[in-house]
Order: structure tokens, then sequence, then C-alpha cells
DNA sequence: ATGTCTTTGTGAACGCGTGCACAAAGATGG
DNA sequence: CCATCTTTGTGCACGCGTTCACAAAGACAT
């Protein structure tokens, strides 16, 4: 799991739990994949395994969007694909506009993931003037400048920000006051936004601290003479285990 | 307080919260911003507020490393950072591999974000044999003939997978079976590994969809702001859908 | 010292998410 | 039509994470 999210239960309307939403995208992957070796239908069990989860969360989570199971058969690959297609608005076009053409953003620009799922890049946009023009997977980018108009003229609601973290808190209130209403943040920054405001930050040196606390943890245990714990296999030879307590505090 | 008194140890808590742990990387960030405005201390309310957390909840996060504040005044900066730093395990050097050199893996490579935390690019690997020498991010690309090698002499222990979905699990696997235990995967697919291997995946297709499932929310909430009697109507009642039945499959 | 003021550290309550286990629903076969 | 078998849908219990609210701890002034 990724991110914080919205400190808001305001989710009544539909009821249906964060948690779940969150793995939707995933049975949908897993849906498609089925759906183009013209698999019938599936159960929950078979499902689960390629969702990677387990099969009663799954079942759970499909009890909220309603009863599209069959027992004793499972359940119809065709018409669920459409049932969380429509449940998480892919049924419709999503223009998103990518702020910060740099090496992530041309990246993502670049990504298959967007077209593929009803999500179409309306505009790429950059602060530098050399880049205005440049086409860039097939879009020419648009300067800064321009941002208001071009949300506005494309009606667009999502937005992505791939600029340096400096940037970021800035580009984020031209977005929402321009009227985006779901941002996809990828500067390392806590962005802050008005009430109503979603946002959703991919941040990889996080990610990567997390791993590297656990990796650290399994190694610390391999040696740990300490009482608890699987006192297990010596799997050790890590050799780059001379640790101690350097102190090495890093620099930004 | 169940689970005993932690005051003792100090050191090696191994009951530090999953949850915990991944908003440490966050805190880290805005106490070293502070450490590099030499700011002395901070309280949990501006600590709290910089990291887009509730104060109660860093306190608490804090509590389960021990006890580093001053009652009155609150947390010493760089103490702090030192402390967090060492739990994360970013006081020793982490060597790390990036499979697949395409428009996202060059972007990662040149993330600054990386070398600034105790990471460190061992290594770019690419299945594309014209990639080969070629250097990105000032590193030179190598095939993937040689990842076993690659992970072993740099003693690599965390892996980024940033391949096409397709070959994600076999890349996984060769990294694993080379000694990888930690895999940062960028591809949109289930990995499936052994225990004791550590897997976070970033996706951005399953944000964006999360997004738009909240982003029709809201257009859709307009209309209606009853809301009351959440009479739990999973059942059916999808009448109301704008469009007809369109089986909107996509592709991969 | 003593009192006041600030801020931490945490007990306790609450809510969400997860997983078990099973009854109900429907398919299938005789 | 009845029996049996498969698989869904869900009631329930449990554990984790979040939040509130406050006593304890220390700084600081007198």
């Amino acid at each position: 799991m990724a991110t914080g999210r919205t400190h808001r239960p305001a989710t009544r309307s539909r009821g249906i739990p964060e948690a779940t939403v969150a793995r939707l995208p995933l049975y949908l992957r897993a849906l498609t994949a089925l759906s183009e070796r013209s698999v019938p239908t599936v159960s929950s069990e078979e499902l689960a395994a390629a969702a990677g989860v387990n099969s009663a969360k799954l079942r759970k989570d499909f009890s909220y969007l309603g009863s599209y199971g069959t027992r004793g058969v499972g359940y119809d690959v065709e018409y669920l694909v459409y049932q969380i297609s429509r449940e998480l608005g892919l049924t419709q076009d999503w223009p998103v506009v990518i702020v910060g053409i740099g090496n992530l953003g041309a990246a993502l620009a670049n990504y298959g993931g967007f077209a593929s799922r009803g999500f179409r890049v309306a505009a790429l946009i950059d602060a530098d003037p050399s880049m205005a023009g440049k086409p860039v997977a097939g879009i020419p980018v648009q300067h800064t400048d321009d941002l208001e108009k071009i949300i506005d003229e494309n009606g667009v609601s999502i937005g992505v920000i791939a600029t340096p973290a400096g940037a970021a808190q800035q580009v984020c209130d031209r977005l929402v006051a321009a009227g985006v209403t779901s941002i996809l943040n990828f500067a390392p920054t806590v962005l802050s936004v008005p009430d109503g405001v979603d946002v959703r930050k991919v941040d990889l040196s996080i990610e990567l601290q997390i791993l590297a606390f656990h990796e650290q943890r399994k190694a610390g245990e391999e040696a740990s003479p300490d009482g608890s714990g699987p006192a297990a296999a010596p799997k050790d030879t890590s050799g780059q285990g001379p640790d101690g307590d350097v102190p090495a505090v890093m620099p930004a």
C-alpha cells in the first residue's frame, strides 16, 4: 500500500471501503488478462491467486459492488470487467496533464499504461522555454504559462506532477486553482491542498527506505544472540555486516 | 502498555508497526530540511504539520523508537535525524541494481534521490545487447547475462525492476536466486516470491484508477447531496447507468 | 523551592480491514 | 424432482492503526 489517504470517511455514498477501491485495479488487470485469453468464467479462488490476494477478501470486495457471481460457478469475466471498469470510472475518458517533462515526466508520457485504460495525455507542460514545442512521446511540450488555459480547454481534472520538489507546491496550487481536483504527485514533497482535492503520492526514496528497514532487520536477526526471535539457520555470509555504530549522518 | 517497556534496549525494538515504518522516511525528510536550516529543536506539532500527519500519531510513532523528546521543549532535530536514519538502516550503504533501462529505468538512474540517502546505484542491467556499455546517468549498462555475477560481486540485496510486465517475473526470479531479498517493482505485474523476500510495488495505472474512482464519485455527488440512510444498497440498482452496456475491454 | 506553562508519552476507546467458517444458492446428475 | 456438489456471500471475531485526552515531565520565571 502506498501513501496515506485523505482523512475523510465521506466514502459513505457507495460504502466501498478505500482498501477495496485500491484493489479493484488489481482485479481488473487480472480479469483483463483472462478476457484476452477468452476465459469465460473464473472462481474467486483462481482470480484471487492471479491478483495475489486472499479469496475471502476478494469475495468480500466484490460483495460491495453487488452480487455479480454465480454460486457453484464463479464470476463471468466479461461482465466483471465491465462492472469494475464502470465502478472505477474507466468507461469515460479522463484527460490528464503531466507537468514537469524531465526524465521522469518523459518516461510517464511514454508509458503505455496511460492510454490503455481510459486515460489520455491531454498535454505535457514544462517550465523550460527551450522545451516548448519539442515533441515528447508524440506530444508537443507546452509552456507553464499556458497551464490554466490548457486545463480549462481540455476539461482536465487529473494532474500529474513530475517536477523537482521545489516547484511541486506551486504547480499544485496552480493546477488546483485551474480546476484540477485529483493529483498524482511524484515529487518528494508533502503537498497541501484544499478539501475536496485528492492527492496520491509516489515516492521512490520512501519505498527504498522502507525496504532498507526490513533488509536491515533481516540482516540483524541472523547474528543477533538476542533471546527471542527465530534462532534461524545461518544463511549469513553476508560479509557486508561490519555495521557497528558508524555515524554517517547523510546529506540532503 | 501491554508489551513491556522498551526503556531498556532502545536499540532494536522489533515491535515497530509497519504503518510507523512507512512514515519514518516522511519525518526524516522534514527533519533534514529543518536541519539544513539549522533549526535546533522542533515540537511534535510543527513537525507533524511539515510531514502532513497528525501530531498524536507522530508522537506515538516516535514512542516506538524510544523517548527522544524533551517535554516542554520538543525534539532535538539532529539527534532525531540520526536516530531515524539508524532505525531505517540508512547509516550504511545499500548497493542497488536497476533492471530494465528503458524510459523509466533511465529516469530512475538519473534520480537524485538514490545517492542522497544511503543508496548507491551499483549497476544498470538491460536485456538489449545494443544497450551494453552505453552509459546512462554516467553508469555503463550491463547485459542481463551477467546479472548473477553483478549481484554477487557487489553484494546487492535490493533490486529495482523497471522492465516490461512480461519480463518482470523472470527477472525477479533471477534476482532472488542470486541473493536479492528486497525488490521494488515498477512493472504492472504481481510478483510471486519466496518467504523472506520483500516486494514493494509502484504502479502508475493503479494510482490513476484510484484517483478516477474518487473523481467520478465527486462528480456524481453533486446531484443528490442526501447520503443519509446508508441502507447499504449494493444490490443491483445499476439502472442509472449513463451508458448502455458496452463492455469496454481494453488492451494490456 | 515552588509555581506555572509547555509539550511529551501513552492509556483507552474506537473504527477499519482481514480472514475464518459456514449457510445459502445455484449447477449438475440421476 | 431430489440428492449432491461446488462456490458464493457474509456474520463474526480478532488485531492493527488512529485519535482523543490527560497525567507526567521538564523548562523557566520568580
